[in-house]
RNA sequence: GCGCCGCUAGCUCAAUUGGCAGAGCAGCGGACUCUUAAUCCGCGGGUUGUAGGUUCAAGUCCUACGCGGCGCACCA
């Protein structure tokens, strides 16, 4: 039996596609050619002649294209609306008496919507005063063989992010979340540029796991003929480059890990973490605020960000701190400190429905009564401050408290943005407790570090006091968009269909 | 990982109690020289996510699996 003939399967819509190709082909004209005339992109022909009355010829002659999103096709007369990478759009009109029977005939027997196509011709306003390139000649720029999507109905949200080709086509909305991201981008690293820190770039495949608790993705290096890790977080490179005296350092870049993917949680998601030399985690709270707002700033205009539902979201100004103790006080009407033990602590989860693990210190306890109990009313920008040493194994202790550490996360909509510490630096106390943190792992804690000997080493030679930062990049479009993380990322991970 | 909901034409969605699988847009043929989600006439387009089962009869009921969404758990 002979193979199969793959158009023979093919739906309808995408063998009429593949013959008109073939049509083209056959008439000796290229579907796909190497390059099109191309004198002025639709937004350079929108700009200059914005001011064109209506039904007037300009006298020039131009060469433009662009994607076909819209036909109207009549008898001697067809238009059809051209849309740019911008999102530019411009109508092309196409006359019996300026191209002819032949070109007229061809073109709406082989051109489609979804096609890239090219017009040449007079710049004119229509009768209803639309600009219009009025054609001399057309030519296919590329085929398309898929159909378009319906312009009007919302693609549903897997295509959307399986093919976010698609959606990039059919949803202005979705461009904009694009340049929107790189706009967010572009202002962090000016942000941080100006005020002297250095970017670098940290390794991404590791031999420890360290830097933060979470689960890695493991993968395997055949020269090394070694497991390694990739990273979690960039924490334990950035703190010997600042040991090294770069005394202001940041990277931008991905982290991987390996857990559970929802609306606010992404397999690799970006992040910026900034160290400072002599700086402490009261100076990197009015640093990180400045930060956003600068990107607010880029990206509306303003420190007040609209979202796309309209909802609006004040970044202006000073925003509130509390600490974490006394904002889950205020939560359960008790008083609760980071002396208060772990039986009393219990009884509240158990009072608030919250199942409590075992293992779980009373420092663990309190932070998830925090996230059960009031992380989610925090609405508007909010700095908590001061942890318990025992969920943070990389934070100084607290100048004044004991038992606290020099920690603060900031929530913004009820998710953690970002988290800044004044960082430990003595090595005496780092190994204490990255050897606790090791036994834990060691004990079958997947999400404990690994003890790291060069990190320590690097540590012995002397870290200056330093304030250290970290901002999820995508959670930032998150908060200055309203949109789902999925949104904010231009490719997310989906499983194979 | 657990629970709930969904999966039907290229896209977005209907289909009553289990009784002929439909609409809009898109597509094909035709008409139309100023259209703007154009209009008019005509015509095609389906392994109803996959595999089983019950039944005279399954898009519909049952089982398993796949994919997605939401909630819970873990995390940023």
């Amino acid at each position: 039996m002979p193979a199969p003939d793959p158009a023979e399967d093919l739906p309808e819509q995408m063998r009429v596609r593949r013959s008109k190709r073939d049509r083209l082909l056959a008439e000796g004209r290229e579907p796909y050619p190497v390059t099109v005339a191309r004198s002025a992109s639709l937004k350079e022909i929108r700009e200059k002649y914005a001011s064109l009355p209506t039904d007037t010829p300009s006298g020039d002659t131009v060469s433009t294209g662009g994607r076909v999103i819209f036909i109207r096709n009549g008898g001697k007369l067809a238009f059809a609306t051209l849309r740019d990478g911008d999102g530019t759009e411009l109508q092309a009109m196409l006359s019996l008496d300026k191209v002819g029977e032949q070109a007229l005939s061809d073109w709406k027997h082989l051109v489609d919507l979804g096609d890239i196509v090219s017009v040449s011709g007079e710049v004119i306003t229509s009768k209803r005063g639309e600009l219009s390139v009025l054609a001399d000649s057309w030519s296919m720029s590329a085929k398309a063989l898929r159909p378009l999507p319906v312009a009007h109905k919302p693609l549903s949200e897997e295509t959307r992010v399986r093919q976010r080709y698609v959606d990039l086509i059919v949803r202005p909305q979705a461009r904009d979340t694009v340049r929107t991201r790189a706009t967010v981008v572009r202002a962090l690293r000016e942000s941080l540029f100006h005020r002297n820190f250095l970017e670098v770039e940290t390794p991404m495949l590791q031999l420890l796991h360290g830097g933060a608790a979470a689960r890695p993705f493991v993968t395997h290096s055949n020269a090394l003929d070694t497991d390694l890790y990739l990273r979690i977080a960039p924490e334990l490179f950035l703190k010997r480059a600042v040991v090294g005296g770069i005394d202001r350092v940041f990277e931008i870049n991905r982290n991987f890990r390996n857990e559970g993917i929802d609306s606010t949680h992404s397999p690799e998601f970006a992040m910026l973490e900034a160290y400072q030399a002599y700086a402490d985690y009261n100076v990197m709270q009015q640093q990180v605020r400045e930060w956003i707002q600068e990107a607010a700033f880029a990206v509306a205009g303003s420190h007040i960000v609209t979202h796309y539902d309209g909802t609006e979201l004040d970044l202006s100004g000073e925003w509130p701190s509390v600490t974490l103790f006394g904002s889950l006080s205020a939560a359960l009407g008790e008083e609760v400190t980071v002396d208060t033990d772990r039986t009393q602590l219990a009884r509240y989860a158990e009072k608030h429905d919250l199942s409590v693990d075992p293992k779980w210190g009373p420092g663990k306890l309190a932070e998830e009564l925090f996230e059960h109990l009031v992380q989610h009313t925090l609405q508007t920008p909010t700095f908590v401050r001061d942890y318990p040493e025992e969920t943070a194994p990389l934070t100084r202790a607290h100048r004044e408290t004991p038992g606290l550490t020099e920690k603060w996360d900031l929530y913004v909509m009820g998710i953690e943005l970002a988290t800044a510490y004044s960082e430990l630096v003595d090595p005496v106390v780092q190994r204490e407790r990255l050897v606790a943190q090791s036994l834990l792992a060691a004990g079958g804690d997947p999400e404990a570090m690994q003890l790291d000997e060069d990190f320590l080493r690097a540590m012995e030679y002397g870290m200056p006091p330093s304030g250290g930062m970290g901002m999820g990049i995508d959670r930032l479009l998150m908060a200055l968009t309203g949109l789902g993380i999925r949104e904010t990322i231009l490719f997310p991970l989906v499983r194979p269909e």
